[in-house]
DNA sequence: TATGAATGAGTATTCATTCAT
DNA sequence: GATGAATGAATACTCATTCAT
């Protein structure tokens, strides 16, 4: 699908999206307004639709661009030296809670598109998302050394529950609006205590 | 707060809180149509709002009656007996996917009320449930054999575990409608994987 | 037209008079609601449509049962023994600013009836207004002296313009919420100018 | 307030305004109704919303179009050269009763909203309108020879007296939809015995 | 006779999308 | 390419009136 946001200029193609991600994020697809969103980034009404043809589409580019950035954000600051799983999750949470006050348009646009009320677009949303989960668990078992753990054969069990766990930290502590250094520091208590549970 | 839906015959009562159900479950609460639901019913305009005054009662009353039913249901059928928190554990996903069998219209509305994107009706359902999520968790851990972890002391750390990965590995089942049978062996499986995890 | 609100107990008719009037005078005719109106009353649903036919009838039987009252109330407390038509007029005067504090519901009623907004309800007021306003005019004329006046054949000119000055001087008055006292100096200070105006 | 409606061209423009002006002088702002409005006017939907915001705004931008209107209109014809009031009175008189065969949608509309049902509406048109009538008011009395009266210190009573006969007369007309040659004969009656009544 | 549940046309307002300029 | 006026189906909610009991 070649949409002709493309060829816009990087100034404005920014300038739309950040004020669209900042609609989405705040609303949810349907409640959030086009109207809005142009009134914001100053362009026209015609225009929006000539660039995206629909709301639809444009909500899946701007996912898709979103989800871009993150995962290159992370695969850029993950430290991927170490063999030891919960050193690379550990970083890899580090990078989450950077960019939150790096990019934070983009991971509450992020989090909230993952649970979106409207169920054609959350389920696209979720395929979109595991392609890209796909490969991100692949880089992180890549040179991996699974002698570490007391259950190696495991390891797929431990990885679920290691995501799911700290996802729901997360999560949790972003809506209880805890501050960042207090998520950090349960984050890196249960990570101490996941050492204790799979290491060797 | 007496509704007169109270005094509806208990047959068309239920079509009305199935197709309810049904709608905000699908769309959520702000896109769900009061319209659809009476079409779906088969009852006129003006008699919904006779029976919950608003959408916004409607919403509240169904849930309350969705949430009792499926604690009354899982307080029936969970097994207390032994002081094991595996097997109450296990018992409690047990009743869980017997629910997506039993009520499987009512888990959804659920599962779905508890994110919904409308910020109002968001924290009023948390609140709501989280009466009742306390009691539930207290229950659990009343007359508990603590001495059969490895390590009493971080109980609450593998509670949270716990409920993190199974809540996950129910919701991505559900996503991907992978049948009951199915997701009950995955989530046996790990509840033994727990068991040699936490367990002396 | 015989409704059968004639039928029903004189105490539950005022009542259900009483109440209507209120709704009426507060909101107008078109969104006065019958619903408040039985509420406030204690009666049913089926009953007022039972009693007058519909909202139109029951606004039209209410309307001219208060234009009664108060025709009967002025024609018991006006004063028709001088053949002085400014005294005639200055107890007619006296009475209506009596019936704001004897009749306080019956007069609103009448005051914003005979201005709704409704353009059919208000013609058919003004319609059944004149009659009524027709016989009071010939009493008022009855055995008057027209000595009195410099001009005797400008008598109907001059009823005109007493009526005219006077109902403005109350509506106003009643609008700027002065209190009785207020009101009935002013009137009292033009009907002493009028006597110099008019009479020889 | 800048409402695109002024954007419009002026032939639509003058089409929604007596429409819409139709409309409210018939059923007051409550009872008046957007839908018909449109379909009177051959708009859509959507576009009385885009012009006006929503229908109090549109309310108020046609009283004081309408206000204008009449103002101007008067302001025009009004004979000021005179410093005797009668004849100020008369060509005021005169110039209204232009109006209601020149803007008989106008006047009709005005002479609504003064005395609208709804509260709200009433209050902000009787303050819009004030200002204006104030003004009309100090014209009136601005180089006015006061000799010419019997009782100059009673200015301010005949003043009143002159408005409310005057006001009854055209008012009463109107509703008895006399034509506006008897209703002008009636008038200049009443202006000749005004003269005996007051002037040396 | 009295009830009140049921009806459905009505209300103002929103908003993604189209299309003539 | 860019604009923004125009569209109309959709929204929650009201209320006089009917009618089976």
């Amino acid at each position: 699908m070649n949409l002709l946001i493309e060829n816009v200029t990087q100034e404005k193609k920014n300038r739309i999206l950040n004020c669209a991600m900042e609609e989405f994020a705040s609303k949810g697809y349907d409640r959030a307004s086009t109207n809005a969103i142009i009134k914001k980034a100053g362009i026209s009404k015609g225009a929006i639709f000539q660039y995206f043809m629909n709301k639809e589409l444009m909500f899946y580019y701007i996912f898709d661009h979103a989800e871009k950035q993150i995962k290159d954000y992370i695969l850029d600051n993950i430290d991927l030296n170490s063999p030891d799983l919960l050193i690379r999750v550990q970083s890899y949470m580090d990078s989450m809670l950077n960019l939150l006050t790096d990019f934070p348009r983009t991971m509450e646009f992020i989090l909230k598109a993952r649970s979106d009320d409207n169920i054609g677009i959350k389920s696209e949303i979720l395929k979109r998302e595991s392609d890209s989960y796909n490969k991100l668990e692949e880089v992180f078992k890549t040179g991996l050394d699974i002698e570490l753990f007391k259950s190696p054969k495991e390891l797929d069990k431990i990885i679920i529950i290691l995501k799911s766990t700290l996802d729901k930290l997360l999560e949790d502590g972003l809506n209880s609006s805890l501050d960042k250094s207090e998520i950090y520091d349960t984050i890196c208590d249960y990570i101490s205590y996941f050492r204790k549970l799979f290491y060797i």
